[in-house]
DNA sequence: GCCCAGGAGTGCA
DNA sequence: TGCACTCATGGG
C-alpha cells in the first residue's frame, strides 16, 4: 500500500535527520523506516511525498499528516527570534513523529551522553540481536524487541551491544515494565507524565521530556541539551545554568508549540544554520 | 592524548 | 538543595 502527501510540510529528511529517530537509513530514492514491528520506504520528488508500507494507518498517523505545519511555521517566523525563523524555514518539511512508547523510552535512555551515530549504531544491534527478522520491499529488517525479550536479556546483552555503563539501566527499567507494564504512563498531563517517567532508572529530565515529546505526543516539553544549552546563551541571551529551570524558561515563552519551536532550534543549530 | 556527544546517578557538604 | 565526580564508547 502507499498513499502520497504535499511535499512543502513533508520531507522525509527533515523529519528523519532532525534527531528524534534512529532507525532509518538512505534506500532507492529516499529512506527505509523502522518504527516497532513495522516499516515504511518514505521518499519525495519535491512536490510528492510518498508512503510505501503494509499499513498506512500506522504511518499516517506516525508520521503526524492530520497536522497542519503550515500554521506551527508560521507562528514560529511571528516569534523574532532569527534563528527560530531561519530554522522554521528551512525546515518547514519537519514534523514531529508518533513514535511507539516503549521503544522511544528505550532508545532515550541510551541516548545520555551519547552522539547520534552511535545510538544508531546501539539501537541496531540490540534489534539485530533480539528482534524478530523481516522483510519489506525485498530488505531485510528487525523489529524493535519487546519490553519481556529485553528483561530476559539482562545486561550482559546491552553491554555487548555497546551501550556502556547505560546497560544497567536498560536492565532495570525494561525489567520494572515488564513487571508493570506502562499503561498507567497514558491519559495523563505533561507534568503528570514527566513525573512518573523520572521514576525509571536513566531517565532524567532531558530524556524524560523526549520521551514525553516523541512517544507521547506531549507538544509542550522542551528536552533541554547540550544544545539546547547552546541555542539558550547564544539566542536568547539566558544565563540560567539549571536545565530544568531553562526547560521552564521555554516551556513558559513557547506554550503548547514547545516541543515544535525545539525541533527547528535544535537542528538549525547543529546545522550550523 | 584530548574533548565531545540529544545526561544521569551518587556521594558529600 | 547544590555541586563535583564518575560512568563506556567511538569520532573528530
Amino acid at each position: 500500500m502507499k498513499f502520497d502527501f504535499n511535499a512543502e510540510y513533508f520531507n522525509p529528511e527533515h523529519v528523519l535527520e532532525c534527531g528524534q529517530i534512529f532507525r532509518f537509513k538512505p534506500f532507492k530514492q529516499g529512506y527505509f523506516v523502522c518504527s516497532a514491528d513495522k516499516a515504511c520506504y518514505v521518499h519525495s520528488d519535491g512536490v510528492k511525498t510518498v508512503v510505501e508500507s503494509e499499513d498506512s494507518d500506522y504511518f499516517y498517523n506516525y508520521f503526524d499528516l492530520a497536522r497542519d505545519y503550515s500554521q506551527i511555521v508560521n507562528r514560529a517566523k511571528e516569534r523574532g527570534v532569527p534563528l527560530l525563523t531561519r530554522s522554521s524555514e528551512a525546515y518547514k518539511g519537519l514534523r514531529l513523529l508518533n513514535q511507539n512508547h516503549e521503544e522511544t523510552l528505550y532508545s532515550f535512555i541510551i541516548s545520555q551522553n551519547n552522539n547520534i551515530p552511535r545510538i544508531k549504531g546501539i539501537i541496531s544491534r540490540i534489534c539485530g540481536g533480539l528482534g524478530e527478522k523481516r522483510e519489506f520491499l525485498g530488505e531485510q529488517y528487525c523489529t524493535f524487541p519487546s519490553t519481556p525479550e529485553l528483561a530476559a536479556a539482562g545486561s550482559g546483552f546491552f553491554r555487548s551491544a555497546g551501550c556502556g555503563y547505560r546497560d544497567v539501566f536498560l536492565a532495570e527499567t525494561s525489567a520494572k515494565i515488564a513487571a508493570e507494564g506502562i499503561s498507567h504512563l497514558e491519559n495523563l498531563n505533561t507534568p503528570q507524565l514527566k513525573a512518573e517517567l523520572l521514576k525509571y532508572k536513566g531517565i532524567g529530565g532531558k530524556v524524560a521530556d523526549c520521551i514525553a515529546l516523541f512517544g507521547f505526543g506531549k507538544r509542550d516539553s522542551f528536552p533541554v541539551d547540550t544544545w539546547s544549552e547552546k541555542i539558550y546563551k547564544e539566542d536568547f541571551d539566558g544565563t540560567l545554568k539549571d536545565r530544568t529551570k531553562i526547560t521552564e524558561y521555554f516551556q513558559s515563552l513557547f506554550g503548547e508549540d514547545s516541543g515544535y519551536f525545539q525541533q527547528y532550534l535544535f537542528y538549525g543549530k547543529r546545522s550550523n544554520l
